[in-house]
DNA sequence: AATAAAAATGATAATCATTATCAATATCAA
DNA sequence: TTGATATTGATAATGATTATCATTTTTATT
């Protein structure tokens, strides 16, 4: 099956809302879109800035908040007390090795832990929502 | 192996660094290690104001940030942005099932959940030092 | 017991991330 | 082009947590 484009999930959950694709908007999903890294608002903002100055960082706040809304983001809590955002629509579900010396963020996936998880979930009747891994410690590099 | 008791624990830590074990601070571990729950600040300053009506919320503050130092204590997020502590010292790790709509706290250990853990950390050669995982969804109760 | 040095307390100001407010601006349908 | 409406950026407000500081406790020493 074919994927629908993101931008098009964007504009129909606009649509449905009344909402409109402005150009700030645009330019933030741009630039959200195009980092792979785990970017909180501050460093959205920051590159949001570097193609138009004028964009407020209000503005950022409430659009990632829209993108959540509509699917295409999801928030994590990696490091103390500060929210990141990083792409989900389209991609597989996955967990976070976090070094808390350098912050490096790495993504994995485990099939088994994914279905253990499942098992336990049904054991106790829980219907699940969504799920968070992390894993916090030293990577191979600042190890050395 | 027998255990050291926790009481002694935080009594070794305050010593070391030259810290006095007061009428608050007994207060408030008292009416933390008495809780089974997963409360934050705000209930745990409620619990401790029935007791004694003058310790100050910055005091428990104080302390739980001390118990989390030396180790009784562990700070989750839960819930939307709130730490909430609950007790380590001699217990076994173990993770989280949230139920979204009554805010009920399941805990459960899973050992092949967190073999796997262990295996993943390794083959990226991150040196594990904590980790958490919380599975968010509805329970029985309140599929009903 | 009295005292002096040091730590702790409670009240509150400060901080930080995030959200709400609002007058001015941009967008879109007619 | 216009008029209704959504959006924007600047900034005030919020809520959780931490820092400050004068006052009070605690502890060791006399």
């Amino acid at each position: 099956m074919k994927q629908i484009p993101e931008s098009k999930i964007l504009e129909d959950f606009l649509a449905e809302k009344n909402m409109r694709l402005t150009y700030p908007r645009k330019v933030i999903v741009q630039v959200f879109l195009q980092s792979m890294s785990h970017l909180d608002i501050e460093e959205l903002h920051e590159r949001v800035r570097k193609v138009d100055k004028d964009i407020g960082l209000a503005t950022v706040y409430r659009t990632m908040n829209l993108l959540v809304e509509c699917g295409l983001a999801q928030e994590n809590v990696l490091f103390q007390d500060k929210k990141c955002f990083e792409r989900v629509y389209g991609r597989d579900h996955h967990d976070h090795l976090v070094c808390t010396r350098c912050r490096t963020v790495k993504e994995f996936h485990h099939p088994m832990i994914e279905r253990f998880q499942e098992k336990t979930a049904k054991k106790h009747e829980f219907s699940i929502v969504s799920h968070r891994m992390t894993l916090f410690g030293i990577c191979r590099d600042c190890k050395e």
